[in-house]
DNA sequence: TATTATTCTTAACGCCGTTAAGTGAGAAAG
DNA sequence: CTTTCTCACTTAACGGCGTTAAGAATAATA
């Protein structure tokens, strides 16, 4: 009687299928170039099937989104362990691969905080593996404040600071591809090291 | 003969109109949900009737943008005037300017410098208004570099430092209206002051 | 073999930006 | 005064989109 678990297995692997197929399109082409009916011809299937396994195109992408920040979030916690003595390095090499990140997943980072709230999506930021990753990084300065590397008077504000130039520099190197930029990395480094020096305590 | 004058003039006051009604639905609905057919609607004309004065959407919606960057920089011009003695508070004042201006032209700062880039548009930051406000914040860094109150070893580094930074903060704020940020004037005057205290000289 | 689930497709709805072709009013030319 | 021409404007369509209602096909159960 294990028909019921080989239907369900099927039906899992074409979601992964559909999920597979989706994470190149969407790396290859940005979000809103891939159709629903283009990832279907892609996957040999017809457009509605794919509402079989999905509510719409929204959460298809954000799962793929929350699959990433995932990642980013495991990189962070390993960072974290590694650098658990030295708050300060922590931070910075946090900021280094947030940043990272993004550049990496230029797609999947532009839906989550750059897209995703223009549109009138339901996206919701709070519980999202987005915000997972952003709590990290105020663990951080918690833990820099604490340790009396950094000074502020409000741990919130200081981390969102910290993440609003952060996600500045990302976003403006994934969009404005066009700009002159000075060199990738020395933007990075500057940005990181302008922060830090900024909340230094003297 | 003043025919031709007479339908120029009539030409350009249907440009107007459609420049205005487009503004205020822009502003009031976003760049993605303003279609061309609505828009012809409220003026009363053929959707058709649009491309007649606009080769698109995109172009359309660059004119308005420009104009409202022209503002910013004329803001920021008025500013470096009045503060040409003090080159750090006009690079504070210009930053608070700079976020301001987002704050209130949202729809215009999202497409400008959210939103463009990552549509395929043929739309080029290079020469646009977006670019001449830049542009001041350039000065001002350099200007307190020349008096000693900054220190770096790149101007082009620093400003774009400085400036990705504060995008960071214009466009989360406006983007991400569901995140539970700290007061809005407390983010905006914590990232400046770590922008200022990170490049100061000490 | 007949019935029932389940999977998947066809066809459509109502949008979208854009364009080719045509209409109709008014100016210019005869 | 009539014809020709210009030019603003519209109608109708193309090919796309995300999504859904209704039905066909397939495979498991009775």
């Amino acid at each position: 009687m294990g028909v019921r678990e080989r239907r369900e297995r099927q039906k899992e692997e074409l979601r992964q299928e559909i999920l597979d197929a989706a994470r190149e399109m969407f790396f290859e082409e940005g979000y809103e170039n891939v159709s629903m009916r283009k990832l279907a011809e892609r996957i040999e299937y017809s457009p509605t099937t794919i509402y079989l396994h999905f509510k719409d195109k929204a959460e298809l992408f954000n799962q793929l989104c929350d699959e990433s920040f995932a990642k980013l979030a495991l990189r962070l916690e390993k960072l974290q362990k590694r650098l658990s003595r030295d708050p300060l390095a922590f931070l910075r090499e946090g900021l280094r691969a947030y940043i990272d990140f993004g550049l990496k997943h230029p797609h999947h980072y532009a839906v989550t905080f750059i897209l995703a709230p223009t549109r009138g999506d339901d996206y919701q930021f709070q519980g999202s593996a987005g915000e997972r990753a952003f709590s990290y990084m105020r663990g951080a300065v918690a833990l820099c404040v604490a340790k009396g590397e950094l000074q502020t008077a409000d741990i919130d504000a200081t981390a969102q600071a910290i993440w609003a130039s952060i996600h500045g520099v990302t976003s403006l190197l994934i969009t404005h591809k066009d700009f002159p930029f000075v060199p990738k990395n020395k933007l990075i480094e500057e940005t990181i090291e302008m922060i830090v020096r900024g909340l230094q305590t003297r």
